[in-house]
RNA sequence: GGGCGUGUAGGUCAGUGGUAGACCGCUUCCUUCACACGGAAGAAGUCACUGGUUCAAGUCCAGUCACGCCCA
């Protein structure tokens, strides 16, 4: 009949199977010759060295639901896949990996080293994708693409063209952020800034007093600062004071910057080494003098020799600090030293602690773009999912201070901008030339257009890798050439990310994309939370507590993964916390739909399998009450589900499924079905079976883009089809009144249940139950008593319209408004019985005084809406009705005895 | 300092003004032929605190406390 299915699921069977499958067959790819509508998600591009973490499931297994969601809908699908250079961190990778051998870059030289780069990319890059497919991503792999790709460089070179002859970017000596051990310029946001004890040295400059945080910089000061409105120091206005230890002259300024109260009111000023007092020294003229090396130590290079502090020469900037405050003391400058806390910027990629440096480096000017940017988010043309995220952007849009792209880095897009070297002479100073001529372009320019000259260097630095992939949503489609893809799948649909990466992408993408493209790249950010442990805390390697996708793939399978992520993403963008238990839940899910569907094929009828559209209409056919309740509560569950997912609560579609498949289909339906399963009558056995094998299928269906592989291995034992070629369910019709019975006769079955559990007759069929219905339950009983029969265990049911003379040694219970009891003779335990009875009433009466005080209430009665109160007289008179059965119960059993 | 978020059962979390929910764990019972990764039943709540709005607040508003994150 069926062949033999295992009775545990084993994933690890089946799902590297249906990859492959799907992947050849090319189910990934969008149709060329559909018209129906594209729906268009960019992966946010991985980083090329590095190995799939739980962040990334998370992330993509949203992705994925989405993609296959709408592919069900009619879309034509596309989900764009590719990785990211990502300068500084893959550069570092293969640093270590030369370190190993104990070799520097510098030893290999530029190019040496990038194509090392690229042999590791060659050789590790496809891990990451490699993981995204164990993971299920239905990923359109043709399309893949890398932001070091031809063509994506080609988009790079346009960008920064472009942006550079409309006057958005330029050149210039700035301070920026400088992290000593990379040895290159950061942006704004790649330092992350952390708050630490320090102390704030009072160091005596001549008759001032200033304090500082850091002394080292002392070297290079050019300037005291006071407050102008600060009385304390007008008798030093315009006057020079001698620098301790460097023993140079420097003047006393006014400025507005300065707070009067911190420390003495009077700041030294550095304009080389810190960015206000760069400011300042632009403001005032002041001389700039460097003090430090580009990794971090003290160079003398531009300071008048002296003796004293000759032996600073090279030290680190953290040793140099101690021995200049050693000295200072020594020589009587050092006033006092305070504890204070302040805050450091570290790099983001090896956290090292940020210098700020004064260097060449080239700029963005973001005003222009991010104005549209606003403007885009203010009209509504881009929407954040959680709503709250949209402040995020918009204030950090609107405090925006120009961008650093440039980096001092091998690997990575190399800026299209050639110096003109005509004329020069020296090689020492290798950006400053004759000729002066800066020239910008895509490809390398034959000569100088100034002076004609041919000796033209190309700029040594690269961009920041975000300015790539700011325009991965239509460099990725073609552009700059106006590709049939751009042209397509442009602009594309929702972008899905974690909030962290707002500012470094989402805002950048934004802007690109406005401005190149002149439209927004996505309707919908969908920002989803970072994945913790069970403790909320971040995962990390120096924690131990990382937990790693793969392993647990190989364990539980990718749909249990996947499913427990999904399920636990709440409403509004939470950090989602992942645990061993909830993987084993989703697990166990997996598990039961794995048997559910083999109890359903065991009891179907030989190939070829029936295959019906779930959700047709369910009148007539002759259907029983419980298949008109399944057909019912299937639709609604999948309109439910259709509506969750629209709205982005996909943690509310994955557990109302759950609900759906195990607390109804299994727990309820199948057992019911049983009866005719197992029964005689070969035309009822054939219909449940039919039934059951139409709402299984339909289950595979709405489950299928949260689990796609287990789902597609059972729809394939029913059909040839793949199932993700198959359409979403949805037709919405749901006979209310079948509900509406069948949710009673689980009441009244639950409520038997309960009793003969308290009285210890659980696994016995007992003989009789009596009821006293209302008009309406009694038709559901008359309905389903073959229902309340099997599950209930019981042999036979009195139906009564009113009960005169009660049952003796019986448990009473309501079900509803019905009355009901079992008779027990012999079987009861007085006591407990008596003390279940005590504790039942004393819950009934404390509810029905809460509603007695509710209904007594003037301005309830006045002003609550009349469906509210007819619903607690309902409810009070259905409490009533219980106490006094309980009641008439209690006293019967006193008498039984 | 500014902003955002969170606080519900022992744990982890849902919750849409109208009877407080799930899973894990716990208690009792069940190896019955889809599944012990299972089934049945049950116990377990000061919805952080204080006020306010409302006929009615876990839910809306204000404040307080605790924790977390982001920005400066």
């Amino acid at each position: 009949m069926t062949e033999e299915l295992s009775k545990t699921y084993s994933p690890s069977e089946v799902e590297q199977k249906w990859y492959k499958i799907w992947e050849e067959n090319k189910l990934f790819t969008p149709d060329k010759n559909s018209t129906a509508k594209p729906f268009v998600i960019v992966i946010p591009p991985p980083n090329v060295t590095g190995s799939l973490h739980m962040g990334h499931a998370l992330n993509n297994a949203i992705q994925d639901l989405l993609i296959r969601y709408k592919k069900m809908n009619g879309f034509n699908t596309l989900w764009i896949p590719g990785t990211d250079h990502a300068g500084i961190a893959t550069q570092n990778v293969v640093e270590r990996e030369l370190k190993k051998e104990g070799k520097r870059k510098e030893d290999l030289g530029r190019e040496k080293f990038v194509e090392k780069i690229w042999e590791w990319k060659k050789e590790y890059g496809g891990r990451i994708t490699n993981q995204l497919r164990r993971l299920g991503a239905s990923c359109d792999w043709t399309r893949e693409r890398f932001t070091m790709d031809e063509g994506l460089s080609k988009a790079v070179r346009r960008h920064f063209v472009q942006l550079y002859n409309e006057g958005l970017i330029y050149r210039g000596k700035r301070i920026i952020n400088w992290c000593p051990r990379c040895k290159t310029a950061l942006s704004d946001i790649e330092v992350e800034h952390e708050t630490k004890k320090s102390s704030l040295w009072h160091i005596k400059y001549g008759s001032i007093i200033v304090a500082t945080t850091r002394p080292e910089t002392m070297l290079g000061d050019t300037a005291i600062a006071v407050n102008p409105k600060d009385e304390r120091y007008k008798h030093l206005w315009g006057k020079t004071i001698e620098l301790p230890l460097v023993g140079r002259m420097v003047p006393i300024i006014k400025d507005d910057f300065v707070d009067p109260s911190f420390g003495t009111g009077a700041v030294k000023v550095t304009p080389s080494h810190d960015p206000n007092d760069y400011e300042m020294g632009m403001r005032h003229n002041l001389p700039f003098v460097n003090i430090m090396t580009p990794d971090g130590h003290i160079t003398l290079a531009e300071i008048e020799k002296k003796e004293n502090i000759s032996m600073l020469e090279g030290m680190d900037r953290f040793a140099a600090r101690e021995r200049i405050v050693g000295m200072l003391e020594e020589n009587g400058f050092l006033e006092k030293i305070e504890d204070y806390e302040t805050s450091i910027g570290h790099c983001y990629r090896c956290k090292t602690v940020i210098e700020p440096y004064l260097s060449d480096q080239w700029f963005v000017k973001v005003g222009p773009l991010a104005k549209k940017g606003i403007e885009a988010v203010e009209k509504g043309e881009i929407k954040f999912v959680p709503e709250r995220w949209t402040k995020v952007y918009l204030q950090w849009m609107t405090n925006l201070r120009d961008w650093c792209i440039s980096r001092q880095l091998w690997w990575g897009h190399q800026v299209p901008a050639w110096y003109c070297r005509n004329g020069m002479t020296n090689d020492k100073c290798q950006m400053s030339n004759e000729c002066n001529e800066i020239i910008v372009s895509e490809e390398k320019p034959e000569k100088c257009p100034k002076c004609g000259g041919k000796n033209l260097v190309q700029d040594p630095d690269v961009f920041d890798t975000w300015f790539s992939s700011a325009l991965w949503p239509f460099s990725t489609l073609g552009w700059p050439d106006n590709t049939e893809d751009l042209t397509k799948f442009y602009p594309t649909d929702v972008l899905v990310t974690s909030y962290d990466i707002i500012t470094f992408w989402v805002a950048r993408m934004i802007m690109a994309g406005l401005h190149f493209m002149k439209k927004a790249p996505f309707h919908t950010v969908y920002i989803h939370g970072l994945v913790k442990d069970i403790h909320g805390k971040k995962m990390s390697k120096s924690w131990g507590n990382v937990i790693d996708p793969i392993e647990v793939i190989e364990k539980a399978g990718a749909d249990a993964l996947r499913f427990a992520f999904i399920s636990l993403i709440a409403g509004q963008g939470q950090d989602v916390k992942l645990s061993e238990e909830k993987i084993t839940e989703a697990r166990n899910f997996a598990n039961k739909i794995w048997n559910v569907s083999r109890f359903v094929m065991m009891n179907t009828s030989p190939s070829p399998k029936p295959c019906l559209p779930a959700g047709r209409p369910m009148e007539g056919q002759g259907e029983e009450l419980e298949d008109k309740w399944i057909l019912s509560r299937f639709n609604q569950t999948a309109k439910d589900v259709s509506s969750a997912i629209e709205k982005y609560n996909f943690g509310e579609g994955a557990r109302l499924l759950y609900e759906f498949v195990w607390g109804e289909f299994c727990d309820w339906y199948v057992e019911i079905a049983k009866i005719r399963i197992y029964g005689n009558d070969e035309k009822k056995k054939e219909q449940a079976s039919r039934i059951l094998m139409e709402v299984l299928q339909g289950s595979l269906k709405l489950l299928h883009p949260f689990m796609p592989f287990i789902t597609e291995e059972i729809y394939r034992r029913t059909q040839a089809k793949s199932i993700m070629l198959e359409k979403w369910p949805e037709n919405i019709k749901a006979d209310e009144t079948a509900i509406s019975k069948m949710e009673y006769l689980k009441t009244l079955i639950t409520a038997i249940r309960n009793i003969k559990a308290e009285t210890g007759t659980q696994t016995k069929t007992l003989e009789e139950v009596i009821l006293a219905p209302d008009d309406s339950e009694k038709k559901a009983i008359i309905e389903g008593e073959a229902i309340i029969k099997a599950l209930a265990k019981i042999s036979r049911i009195t139906v009564k319209d009113e009960l005169k003379d009660k049952p003796q040694q019986s448990a009473a219970f309501m079900a509803n408004n019905t009355k009901g009891y079992v008779p027990l003779k012999g079987l009861i335990d007085l006591e407990k019985e008596m003390e279940r009875i005590n504790k039942e009433i004393d819950k009934t009466e404390q509810e029905i005084q809460k509603i007695k005080t509710l209904l007594s209430d003037n301005n309830f009665i006045a002003r609550a809406p009349k469906e509210a109160i007819e619903k607690q007289s309902a409810r009070q008179k259905e409490l009533a009705e219980k106490i006094k059965l309980l009641h008439e119960r209690s006293i019967n059993l006193c008498g039984d005895k």
